[in-house]
DNA sequence: CTGCAATATAGGACTTGTCATATAAGATAA
DNA sequence: TTATCTTATATGACAAGTCCTATATTGCAG
């Protein structure tokens, strides 16, 4: 029930079609909420359907849906925005293959935990260069969008800590 | 396409039930896998079908359906196992709640990140307690075991760590 | 002026997982 | 003995997301 909130959420910023939706969350959330082309479309049908949205149709000429948030998508985002919900329990693949790698012994599990740290040094790579981009300081939003960022680089130099770790562990 | 293989991996150890395989999972790979009842005996029908499991009918005329790894089945985990896949990328509901934050100011935003560490907190003591009860030493299954579990930990340690930097940067 | 990339929306088929519920047998405690 | 708990399996309805494909327009480069 995310998308739905994080759509509400751009279109509160500023009113936007489909299309734009798409491109703004790539540069901005993806690496928390990767969001696909059909879902962003039909998720922001439903929301019509409820009342959630408005779309003004064809911005000159062209075939373009601008949707913005109604006062009632409004209300839904900051509900949702002030709700505590309890964490969310995450799934990882590569943790299963660790769970089951004596089946692959010592260098199989080897070569997964060093193609791991190459992906994971990549995406270090990848955040601090965005980190580096955003200016420390600013207004409460800004902080916080740096603040999401900062949570992706701690996780990911959790991981590669955690990588080292189990490359010791393993002689 | 990992609940099949985590299946597969626990009827390597040894064959089960349905519920035993349930329990089994609840008790192990719970934190990284939460596994739901329905889909272990859908999955497990469906790996009964593809032949990557037998089963066996009727323990002591019991209704129970003892599961087994064929070596079908066995070969599929092992090159499941031995594949290296891109970096599963993570939804985080919480995230979206911070990028979106200013609309419900400071003090909303302090609420969320004091609820999270709270829960925070109960996952690292939770983790640290099953940490305990395992033996620094053994062989490499019971390592690698220990290693998810260590992953985990990892992970809420820099969750905590990044809270407090946050709630630092709110003032 | 033609072909190609970008803009723009949409639907079908499918997968994975969730939630609720049904069913039935054996074990145990009141 | 009756009620309840645990063991044990299964299905229906649904939600969220993925992947593929279709369609149409606009703008630009060759």
């Amino acid at each position: 029930m995310s998308l739905r909130h994080a759509i509400l959420g751009f279109l509160a910023i500023k009113p936007m079609s489909g299309y734009d939706l798409r491109k703004h969350m790539d540069a901005s959330v993806r690496h928390f909420w990767p969001a696909d082309q059909a879902q962003i479309y039909r998720t922001l049908q439903a929301l019509e359907a409820e009342g959630l949205v408005s779309v003004e149709d064809t911005d000159n000429s062209r075939q373009r849906r601008v949707h913005s948030a109604t006062p009632a998508g409004l209300a839904a985002l900051d509900d949702w925005l002030r709700t505590v919900q309890p964490v969310e329990d995450s799934r990882e693949p590569f943790l299963i293959k660790m769970f089951f790698g004596d089946r692959i012994g010592p260098d199989g599990v080897r070569d997964l935990l060093l193609a791991r740290r190459v992906e994971a040094e990549e995406m270090l790579a990848t955040l601090r260069g965005i980190a580096a981009s955003i200016p420390p300081k600013g207004d409460l939003g800004l902080r916080l969008r740096r603040a999401t960022l900062l949570s992706g680089l701690r996780h990911v130099e959790a991981e590669i800590q955690w990588i080292n770790e189990t490359l010791q562990e393993l002689d």
